[in-house]
DNA sequence: TCTGAAACACGCGAAGG
DNA sequence: CCTTCGCGTGTTTCAGA
């Protein structure tokens, strides 16, 4: 892992404050909130994006609208040595798995995956991860209801 | 649970296939990929705001950026019953539980952390989740490598 | 790293089919 | 539910401090 300097100073945190909140903030909006003119907004922004502080704009879809009713939790067992992650990379290419966790303790992953429903989390489990070599077993916890599933960070006040 | 009607058509999907893949994408360019008046996009994404098939606009960071290098789930057996989420509701409220998921089996929730480091997992559970009347154990699954983390659902094609 | 000017492009509401 | 039109405003580049 190479060490990176990101040096993130009030101005950056503020501005990262304002766009987590909501990533159609307008320059010009931040501009007159921090005093500044928008085109140093706009500078920053993209030194921003550059190093890879700010990853993505991302809109959150309600899951609902689009059938996608079932989220699942699913721990999976693999024949992956620790610093490989031959399975993991390979659950990271299907669509319906949003989430691939390598985790402590028991040689495996932890994963999140949205379906229409019960049926397409078995259609996936059987057509899908089936096909995956190296898969020693898997362990799934159903999600009956979300309370929360926020994306925002803890932005430290300095 | 009410019964919503989305009624989403294939300008709609295609509007959310687009701004799921960059937020900040802004009308003109959408109607023009799309051959429509940017007026008419514009109606349709308050529109898709106002149903609550959009939910947020929202600014992915580098949690290594901000120091939060730490992610974990916690399984949380509570003596909440069924139907209630006092616990899932106080849990909610931490600002670094990310997402606090009922599940199935267990009387318990399953959350998602992000502290800066170990010594900031354990302040939380002392300090935090100790002060939550109700919770009568908890399981800690630590993340060492995120392989995958993306918030994009699968956009049907009709 | 900022400001300010200038050219260009977009947001967004009105009016109409 | 769409289009066109128009004004006010935002975006972006560049020169200069």
């Amino acid at each position: 892992m190479e060490k990176v300097e990101y040096n993130l100073d009030q101005v950056d945190l503020q501005i990262l404050r304002i766009m987590q909140q909501n990533a159609r903030t307008n320059n010009a909006d931040i501009a007159r909130e921090l005093g500044m003119a928008p085109s140093a907004i706009l500078e920053r922004v993209k030194k921003l994006e550059h190093k890879s502080v700010i990853l993505d704009y991302h809109t959150q879809i309600n899951p609902d609208a689009l059938d996608q009713k079932m989220l699942s939790f699913i721990f999976i067992k693999s024949h992956d040595n620790i610093g490989d992650q031959r399975v993991g990379l390979l659950l990271a290419k299907i669509p319906e798995v949003l989430e691939v966790h390598d985790i402590a303790g028991d040689d495996g992953y932890l994963i999140k995956v949205r379906t229409s429903d019960s049926g397409g989390l078995v259609d996936l489990m059987r057509n899908t991860l089936s096909q995956i070599e190296g898969i020693i077993s898997t362990r799934t916890t159903i999600v009956l209801e979300t309370v929360k599933e926020s994306h925002k960070l803890v932005i430290p006040n300095s």
